[in-house]
RNA sequence: GUGGCCUUAGCUCAAUCGGUAGAGCAUCGGAUUGUGGCUCCGAAGGUUGCGGGUUCAAGCCCCGUAGGCCACCCCA
């Protein structure tokens, strides 16, 4: 196939299969924002450019790297839009636009749909990928960040996931995180300590990120450098002592992380992680969110807490896939309707479509094909019964075959809706 | 954005030293009149990702390119 005809690099079709996996996870994440009273929204596949670029920031890797920029082929607006890398810039511009502030806070909002970042495409990291996302804005304590920790990890274990690690970490805020930087920064500076190439460039850019750095030869200078959990304003110190005592008080395990750190601007005080140690090359990284209290302010609105997390939905299908659960349960038809005569697809036609119309699950075989061809794929297509019309039509009987089975029997017409009725299984029952 | 590995039928893979591409599964059809899963027979399906080069001859060697994957960067 020519490479113009293929989708895009970074993109997949979500055939059947993979589709109904997704829609089994979307259901679970959609049943429990429900129950927790997170309400969905949707916002525009695009946006402006700058709310990108001043919500994320714009030295991040998201924006600067990453952003699908868009350029309509004509007007002023040209290479104004993005295609949005993540929910919550978007979200939080609609919660200013339609002055949400209005409401009754917190406003919980949450979203689900495809993500666009241009980075370089693997297994379970592509350019439009899906997420779940979760807003809470407008509530400031620690007790709505240990409820948004808690709802990820009931997503993951109702998904199928039991085994997701929560990482857990305070980024502290505009009070003390310069001070705690500046002093991070010494550390790496100080005389006696030679870092690599890559990690000489991460001080000038983020130098949090060292503390996570995979080069071996870094674990030594880690281990002493000062961990921004010790060096916590008091506000913030005591902020993060209580959202882990919310967690403790429902029984949530996580893992204190100092050195995680979420990759866009606007995270304070708390931030999260969902990871999962999978197989060889699995993406670990399953979900991640934190607090971003100084964002809706960012956006033009008055000074609003939020917090929120995303979590990626191709990892968890991907996650399931691997751990062989999850296997989606598949609406198959009641009942197909086959035919004695191969040409006659008229009688079959309709009468499927009657049956449908009494609400059942029937599909025709519309192929002009002989009998025991018809049968095949009804049972290749997971059907429960065979309708078979022939000659006993003309007295408006039908031969009903029980596919499983193989037992058959004569049935009337005008009996039938009745009699499938009562047979009909939920989608995936034994 | 950096480095590496891979690419043959829809899928999983063969193809000797460079000698003109094959299997299994899947699909479709047949095995005497209106009955499925098993079995047997058959058909269709390929510019060997694409473009160049070397050679009498390239799926195989060389270069480029696209895509996938892996490790980084980063993240979901």
């Amino acid at each position: 196939m020519p490479p113009s005809l293929r989708a895009p690099r970074g993109t997949r079709d979500l055939l059947p299969d993979e589709r109904a996996a997704f829609a089994r996870v979307e259901r679970i994440a959609r049943d429990l924002a429900a129950r927790y009273g997170y309400r969905d929204m949707e916002t525009p596949l695009f946006e402006q450019a700058a709310i990108f670029e001043r919500g994320i920031g714009a030295a991040t890797d998201v924006v600067e790297k990453e952003l699908f920029r868009v350029s309509p082929s004509r007007g002023e607006e040209r290479e104004a839009w993005a295609l949005r890398p993540e929910a919550t810039a978007g979200i939080c511009r609609a919660y200013v636009e339609h002055g949400m502030q209005t409401w009754p806070q917190p406003v919980r909002l949450s979203l689900s749909g495809p993500m666009f970042r241009y980075d370089r495409p693997q297994a379970g990291r592509y350019r439009q990928f899906w997420q779940w996302d979760v807003e809470a804005i407008g509530d400031a304590g620690p007790a709505v960040d240990a409820e948004l920790v808690e709802l990820g990890a009931r997503f993951y274990r109702d998904a199928g996931l039991p085994d997701v690690e929560i990482l857990l970490n305070s980024i502290g805020d505009a009070a003390c995180r310069p001070a705690y930087l500046a002093r991070l920064v010494a550390h790496y500076r100080a005389d006696g300590i030679h870092l690599p190439e890559l990690e000489r460039r991460r001080l000038e850019t983020n130098p949090l990120r060292l503390l996570d750095s995979k080069d071996p030869a870094m674990a030594e200078v880690n281990a002493g450098a000062p961990r921004i959990t010790d060096h916590l304003c008091p506000a913030c110190a005591q902020h993060f002592a209580a959202v882990r005592a919310h967690l403790d008080a429902m029984g949530i395990t996580y893992r204190v992380e100092p050195g995680l750190v979420r990759g866009l601007d606007y995270y304070v005080r708390t931030a999260f992680e969902f990871y999962r140690r999978g197989e060889e090359g699995q993406q670990q990284a399953l979900g991640g969110g934190g607090r971003y209290d100084g964002l809706i302010e960012l956006l033009g609105g008055k000074p609003t807490a939020g917090i929120g997390f995303a979590l990626g939905l191709d990892r968890v299908v991907l996650a399931l896939a691997a751990a062989g659960t999850g296997a989606p349960a598949e609406a198959v038809p009641v009942a197909v309707v086959v035919g004695a005569d191969p040409g006659n697809t008229l009688d079959r036609l309709r009468i499927a479509t009657d049956l449908r119309g009494a609400g059942l699950p029937v599909r025709a075989d519309l192929a002009v094909r002989k009998l025991g061809r018809q049968l095949e794929a009804a049972v290749r297509d997971g059907a429960q019964f065979a309708v078979i019309l022939g000659d006993e039509l003309a007295a408006g009987e039908v031969q009903l075959r029980d596919l499983d089975g193989g037992s058959q029997k004569t049935v009337a017409l005008a009996d039938l809706p009745a009699l499938l009725r009562r047979k009909v299984r939920a989608p995936g029952a034994p």
